[in-house]
DNA sequence: TCCTCTGTGCCGTGTCACGGCACACTGTGC
DNA sequence: GCACAGTGTGCCGTGACACGGCACAGAGGA
């Protein structure tokens, strides 16, 4: 079914680059113009993209992904929500559900802050694991690391022995956090939810760098470590 | 491209009845097992679905669809957030953004309420366009009825001519209301955000029934109509 | 043991996806 | 005005591979 395969390539690379046309398409995926074509063609016909506001030969996608991406980890997220709104109560601030996918974490699910300065990331969004919360908390319960460690911000860490040692420490205290890792402006504490065969989600914390000072990241882990305990023995 | 369209179909049936076999699915579809069991292993292979924890028959989606589901509307959302972001300020409720799609709106947006009673809609549900605030808010400047108009609780209108007249009294007002007419304990206003040729989404403030007294209505109908007014020209 | 469900594997037929290429159109530089 | 570099669209011969019927293996249940 290698149509499949490309049509779906092509799906998300319009997402990626929204509104694109055939052309940009094709140099990108490295895919012959008259296949995209007729992916997009046949896209359109099963209304997954639609042509963008005002032109015909440039494409979007329409809510159709998003309608089935809200069935993904339902049963989870179910689960979680009443754990998440307690962690809202007790802290204030913003909380996030993500689950491992591949190199990354995918945020599924979040309860925000009613604080007018606070972090909202799009549902979907993918996290690096070595440079956020989430992501080294999951990391912590791994046997292997990333093959790449890029850099974002300037205390980024990219050294595979420094994450290492990270990593030991993140297995000591109980939670991970981060430091302004990715955006150098957001901070977090998060805990991985254990499965039988390893992490199946984490749970995070996550506020503007200046809401949390050291003396708090005890406080906010204790309880994200708890939370994700009875996540974890909930399911 | 028929393998795509049975594809996607295959998709979208795994995302509703999930976790689901082959036979479930060929059934629900009229589709041969085979051609169903083909769609399967490509949509693995392809990292859309993956076998549901434990069983190796049944299926699942996963977050891939998500991702690609959030950059629908993107434009719309970014736009969006800071005026819903004030509403929420003013209302202390939970603001919906929804785009209407077929014979349907889609939620594509939220910002929630910090009380304890709250709406906890999904992104990427569909709500009938007669028997919500945001529907028919949309509705009211549309030529055409919907061809069928099922009913969900005591209140829902389901005459023709009761809607009409419902609609007239939305252009009158400016903005359109829901008396528990999807679900019972579900009440909220909304507004249609007018582009050059018609509503392209709309706005509404949602609250437990018991939230929204009669004498509350116009007050949050102000507010709506006054949020859709400038996201509407900020488009 | 038989029957009825699962899900998987095989294979002959012929459809239709592939991808090269030509073409229409638009905007830019000279 | 002309050439040229971009768009996106349409056509078509070749042959790969999707279709779908059917057989089969395994798991319950009666």
């Amino acid at each position: 079914m290698q149509n499949v395969i490309n049509a779906l390539r092509v799906l998300e690379e319009v997402a990626d680059r929204q509104p694109v046309g055939v052309g940009e398409l094709s140099r990108a995926l490295g895919l012959p113009k008259s296949t995209v074509q007729r992916s997009l063609r046949t896209l359109h016909e099963a209304e997954w993209i639609r042509p963008a506001a005002g032109e015909v030969t440039r494409w979007q996608v329409t809510t159709k992904a998003l309608h089935v991406g809200r069935r993904a980890e339902l049963g989870l997220r179910d689960v979680a929500l009443p754990l998440m709104e307690e962690l809202r109560q007790r802290t204030g601030e913003t909380i996030h559900l993500m689950v491992p996918e591949g190199d990354a974490v995918v945020l599924i699910e979040r309860l925000e802050t009613d604080k007018p300065l606070r972090i909202v990331l799009p549902l979907g969004i993918r996290l690096p694991l070595h440079a956020s919360a989430n992501g080294k908390a999951v990391l912590a319960f791994r046997d292997e690391l990333p093959v790449e460690l890029p850099s974002y911000t300037g205390t980024t860490i990219t050294g595979r022995d420094a994450l290492a040692a990270e990593l030991a420490a993140v297995r000591a205290r109980g939670y991970a956090d981060n430091r302004g890792e990715w955006r150098s402006d957001i901070a977090a504490v998060a805990a991985a939810v254990m499965g039988p065969g390893g992490p199946v989600a984490s749970l995070s914390v996550s506020t503007p760098a200046s809401r949390m000072p050291d003396e708090l990241r005890p406080e906010y882990g204790k309880l994200v470590t708890e939370a994700a305990r009875k996540l974890a023995s909930a399911l």
